[in-house]
DNA sequence: GGGATTTTGTTCTCGCGTTCACAAACTTCT
DNA sequence: AGAAGTTTGTGAACGCGAGAACAAAATCCC
């Protein structure tokens, strides 16, 4: 899996790296909406939330696509890293189980400017099929395989309750898909040519509330 | 900020260990319902998705609350884990921006379940006020500080589109909350004393479509 | 054209986090 | 009781990432 042979591309991004690009794709946009044509470093960094010499390292993976002495162009350095993140050609998507956070999913606008289409939406309770969401009619999980060799899909988001998402995984993997975003509060297990990616919603919550009580308990008044 | 003087708590845990530990905390839940009652730093590095050398790491930053030999007590830990992160006590939040993220995160169970409380539902739009949402009812936005003080609310969820992110998060830091999730697709200055948590949900698909792009380009089968 | 100025790209150093490997401690079996 | 077997807790080695600092390259001004 993580083994390269010499001959692939010689860049080898670092994951910390791969992990802040869409950082600076989303600034870029901003930035670039806002009228400005050219950044230093130092503009895009504060932009994005980063020390300058990090996000100079950063690009530098990429290529040289700035120019000293004067900066980035906002349009040609966003094209670039759009290019390499994949986030030119179109990815489409389906979305397994469609609750409140499915809804939320499937009407989430950042997905669709960000090059990804929502091409099913997809729930294993009777009561659901026919329902539309964001344009996309709600349809069996048993038509998963048909949909992934029809539209080419390698990525699936899976956005039921935790008791199902393991069986959705492996489906999933069964037709074909090779990504997935897991939604749902559990570890998956996957193969080795599969990647899996997590979002924990209350993940973060309890972080925060950690350092609340540190914060509360080393100083009290 | 982040000096430390020596009178203070011996025990100065890692933040990557404090990211882990909700995940531990999940996987101990998972297990207790499971009916196990003890498990080996093996058994639960599995249920987690760790290497079991990080586990055993990790909660020794907590103290020795496994037996040699034998293994973890499965509610001991988790008990003890809860106390260490806040999740013992009771933490009231408000989410700002009831769109379809809001529902959705107004809706989440894990939240409940993990010790957090939506005291607080609000809108900037009129046409919103008064709809009830998971048996919580929609409220002006101009009312945060007086629910913040009414409740003692330390933490706020920031659900809005980008545009608005910045002023909610400044009128929030004004009422007195000290710590913010963001879900909202932009970066937040806030001042030192508050800590920010941000959640993009577009960026780990756009992890994952990298690396099907690299997948693609790297092998053209 | 040439020096001063600006800003990138890169090298170097430091610290954190991960992992290995093993001693300490507990249980079980004889 | 003592030896054999388990499993935790931790010391040490290693690798990656962050940030400082600087050299290279472009522009600007005269």
């Amino acid at each position: 899996m993580t083994a390269r042979t010499s001959h692939e591309t010689a860049r080898e991004i670092p994951e910390a790296t791969v992990a802040r690009l869409p950082v600076y794709l989303r600034a870029l946009s901003t930035l670039s909406e806002g009228g400005t044509t050219v950044c230093s470093s130092e503009d895009l960094a504060a932009a994005a939330g980063v020390n300058s010499a990090k996000l100079r390292k950063d690009l530098s993976y990429l290529g040289s696509y700035g120019t000293r002495g004067v900066g980035y162009d906002v349009d040609y350095l966003r094209y670039q890293i759009a290019r390499e993140m994949g986030a030119t050609r179109d990815w489409p998507v389906v979305i397994v189980g469609i609750g409140n956070l499915g809804h939320a999913l499937a009407n989430y606008s950042g997905f669709r400017s960000r090059g990804f289409r929502v091409v099913a939406l997809l729930d294993a309770d009777d009561r659901r099929h026919g329902e539309v969401v964001a344009g996309v009619v709600v349809r069996p999980f048993t038509d998963l395989r048909a949909i992934v060799h029809e539209h080419g899909v390698a990525i699936g988001v899976i956005a039921t309750p935790a008791a199902a998402a393991q069986d959705v995984a492996d489906t999933m993997v069964g037709a074909g898909i090779t990504s997935i975003l897991n939604f749902a509060p559990t570890v998956l297990n996957v193969g080795l040519g599969v990647a899996v990616s997590k979002v924990d919603l209350s993940k973060e919550l309890q972080v925060l509330a950690y350092h609340e009580q540190r914060k509360a308990t080393a100083e009290p008044a």
